[in-house]
DNA sequence: AATGAATGAGTCTTCATTCAT
DNA sequence: TATGAATGAAGACTCATTCAT
């Protein structure tokens, strides 16, 4: 009987806006920036989201969610613990670089919004129990305590994820590509397997 | 050699900056809450610096330096590689996890000021000097090129810092010491030596 | 007889609006909140009134009309001004004190839109036409002009009403049955007849 | 050393407010409109008040705090009763008929932060202890209890201001003189004393 | 140099009303 | 007629910085 919210505006509004604030920052965006960029009036701004935070945190919980999502339907094809990595590695992996915005935005100002400790715990967990089922034999697996393995899963992804995002943004002299190559030797060196 | 007046105004702006910035970050703390909280007038802050962002760069800048200085200093007592590395981990790390307020800063939101990169890349070729005097016969070295190692350095270095600093303001179920345990265990690991 | 379906969503908007109005005043109150409060969409409210000034007329015209014809209809029972008297008393007054919300809103911020001096001018009146019947031989009728006993009434009514409203939103201290009791040993001694 | 705060400034804001909020309503003046009105930067009104709502607090305040004083300074010339009762009517009251601004804005819209009850107490208690030392043996007093008196003081002291309000802004056909020959005769009569 | 009042562009958000469906 | 998304002017207030004193 009356126009119903149209799917379009609120997807333009979550993209434009996760631009503006991984290329300006969540607190040198301002609604009014949006506004121009989206075209679309304030108020309409406000008949899709309850405030500006709300936008930061369903860019992110859409984002990570979808990311998840396909992850977990790669996963579907296998149990094998190295082939559950392989998919880790040449898919998860490529797809969140692909997402440098949301990368951006989740190690970004928006931090408080952004649980990202939640998100981490939920991987770690994933990882951690792949490498355990990958490393029965590993000097890696051997050395380290359950937790000091969670450590060292956190440690190594947000430091990826921080690296790229600074690889995008800085001429720090390292690619995508040479990160990427790391981490399989990392994980090869670690576990002593071959992916 | 006693501080002036103006120098103790000066480090007192800097200090409370600091502390304000970590705990709320760069844009929710306003040039006005230094001010109440220092209880100097809104003028001094601008006699003793030219804005609020010079007030970050200078936290971050000196603090960095610092750190630095520290530890050329206690370079200068060895040119044993092994004996570097050990300084490396055993005074240089643990002297930066203390100081949180600063890592915190680092990595939020005042990125922009922050120039991660450039502290980023010295440290990085001095990490890397050591490892490559250090890995001889290391399978790691013989796998990576350079550009690998120094990704690998600088993957690893954000993600001691992130996990840090998330350590410390969420739950996420690892400590410093944690963090500590896995850096040596992966460099003894990755280099075939022990630390 | 059966009220219509429109005539129900007429009457809801009313009844919702005077709380609201009576609680938390005109201005406070947003058309949403009416729409929250009554479960109607927004479009009803403008089907039924042509927009917010006019929903606070018609709860105060009506309210008014009411507690007038409730009246009216209790004097065609009788002639004697000290009987008339007597359900001025007795029955209109307890009557609008038992709708606080009305005076609430009558007095309050919708003022402007409240007509509150026509109101007062057709009450004066009748309350006038009743004290000159009666007031044969009291001192007060004999000391005072028309227009001055006019004032009496005005400002007693006013003061009834305010007090009246007062009592029940503030901790003044004296209750309804306080203020009905006050009036009536006034008439009485004023007019030198028992009620 | 810097400009200190200027009294004419916070003066101006008053008065301004003071006649918007009386002649347009509290919600309806616009911090914006007291910008245009007064002249002053935006900035400026709050250097010298916290918000809008703190502004009519202060009006009314120091409005009601003033004609107190100037009550109590002239009180100190007598200890009779009569004497009192009539620098009540003749100084008091005229002086508060005076200030209809005052008035309006204390019957108006911004009764949540007007306390008016606590003007009422302050002002109830006074009238009180006067109308007891002058009620000897007047029919008032005796057919009246402590509380009912009070009442009495209450419902007339608010019918007055009311009326005075009413009779500024609408055309009631009454004068503030009207009501003030019949707050005298009311006295008079009640107390059975001629002031 | 020290002070803190002055400034006004800019912030986010609200809301009565309209009108496409 | 019923609906509720759309609209954008207007709202109160903030804040980094300047500059008169």
């Amino acid at each position: 009987m009356a126009r119903s919210k149209s799917e379009d505006k609120r997807v333009l509004i979550l993209q434009t806006s996760k631009t503006l604030f991984a290329d300006k920052g969540f607190f040198n965006t301002s609604v009014s920036d949006i506004v121009k960029e989206t075209g679309l009036p304030v108020g309409s701004i406000y008949t899709y989201f309850k405030n500006k935070e709300e936008i930061v945190k369903v860019i992110i919980d859409e984002g990570w969610e979808d990311l998840n999502t396909r992850l977990q339907e790669n996963f579907l094809s296998t149990k094998d613990p190295k082939e559950k990595m392989k998919i880790l590695l040449e898919e998860f992996l490529p797809e969140l670089f692909e997402d440098l915005d949301l990368i951006t935005i989740l190690l970004g100002e928006a931090v408080d919004y952004t649980k990202l400790e939640e998100k981490l715990e939920e991987l770690t967990k994933l990882i951690f129990s792949i490498l355990k089922a990958l490393s029965g034999n590993s000097y890696f697996a051997e050395s380290l305590s359950k937790k000091e393995m969670e450590a060292a899963v956190i440690v190594y992804f947000l430091g990826i994820l921080h690296a790229v995002r600074l690889a995008k943004s800085t001429p720090i002299g390292i690619s995508q590509d040479d990160i990427m190559r790391i981490v399989k030797v990392t994980i090869n060196s670690a576990m002593g397997v071959e992916i």
